[in-house]
DNA sequence: GTCTATACTTCGATAGAC
DNA sequence: GTCTATCGAAGTATAGAC
């Protein structure tokens, strides 16, 4: 049965705070640390003020997931088109901050399947929008795109950059600095036109 | 103050039965769905006795995994040594279940402060013991190991296959196929030795 | 439109009986 | 070596006051 009960609107600077909260939590303490009780502590609101603005925690957890969303999805529009696309689209994995969170609404899919779907639809618009821009500069390079498929290049790009961000969140270290080299030479390669 | 509680025997059939209760609640539904009473629920055990097992949460965590990884490294000891030692390192970080249980581990790292060290000393071990086996096949295909560090090459593997394991969990597929077949090609143009 | 009081559930953990 | 009884804290969610 649906409930009935109010919900606040979709303006309110409360609603705004709660999900800064949210997601202040989720990358400090990780996603199971983000309560109704620890968000409004947070926010300095009630507790129960959490309710009024999302029917439920799935609810909340989808409208910071949908609202970080689309910031990244404009932050990339305006980065793809700078002068170095390549370094862009590296630089754009590469944010700590963003993949931080990225990875905890990774894990928080695990249990919450609402969010699920909802997360792989946005990963796919973002892959499918970096690969565009890859293809469009492989292609003026001359690079061989039969045998380095751009979506391909695109995947291992972003696995790289987030592999090694979530590595370096646990501290550790071993191979990145070679890697961050080697991934440098490459794109150094690509950008001046090498054939492979 | 340290608690005098006396604690179960490390060769317990229940103190195995409530590991393996763990690591099917962590698969299944995150980390953030173990608690002792779905632990206990599962191996049909009372809920007490995980505290009879184990003094607290963070201990049960760190043995489930401490166990978990020590098979790992088992494993991967014996599968180094096969023929095909490029794709035994590429399969090996490609196994859905276990990459799935890792990933889990490294989620709860985020909350857990005793279990991130744990997590990336054992990572750090994996790595230089892939690494190595790298380097020896990399030397004797007469690769060029300055251009391409085999810690390097081995971060970029285990990333992505990480990646794809975590975003196929997703539901999502865009680029995996082609991002398979790249790897494939490349294994196998290492494999008979190129230059680059 | 916004917040408070509160009900109900589940959690981790301990002491002590068997 | 195992289980019962139980405490205090924290969780989600709702009804209703302001």
């Amino acid at each position: 049965m649906v409930s009935n009960r109010r919900i606040g609107a979709e303006d309110s600077k409360s609603r705004a705070a709660l999900l800064d909260a949210t997601e202040q939590i989720m990358v400090e303490e990780g996603y199971a640390a983000v309560s109704s009780r620890r968000i409004a502590q947070r926010a300095e609101l009630k507790p129960p003020l959490v309710h009024y603005y999302f029917r439920t925690m799935d609810d909340l957890f989808l409208a910071a997931f949908r609202r970080r969303a689309e910031i990244g999805l404009e932050h990339l529009s305006m980065v793809l088109t700078s002068g170095r696309p390549l370094h862009a689209i590296w630089a754009f994995g590469d944010d700590p901050a963003s993949t931080a969170l990225t990875m905890e609404f990774v894990a928080l899919a695990n249990h919450r399947k609402v969010i699920r779907s909802e997360i792989a639809r946005y990963a796919e618009l973002f892959r499918l929008k970096q690969t565009e821009v890859l293809a469009t500069v492989m292609a003026e390079r001359g690079i061989d795109t039969d045998r380095f498929p751009p979506v391909a290049v695109m995947t291992v790009m972003t696995s790289i950059s987030q592999i090694l961000v979530l590595e370096e969140s646990l501290g550790m270290a071993t191979g990145h600095a070679e890697t961050r080299a080697l991934v440098a030479g490459l794109l150094d390669d690509f950008g001046r036109g090498g054939t492979s």
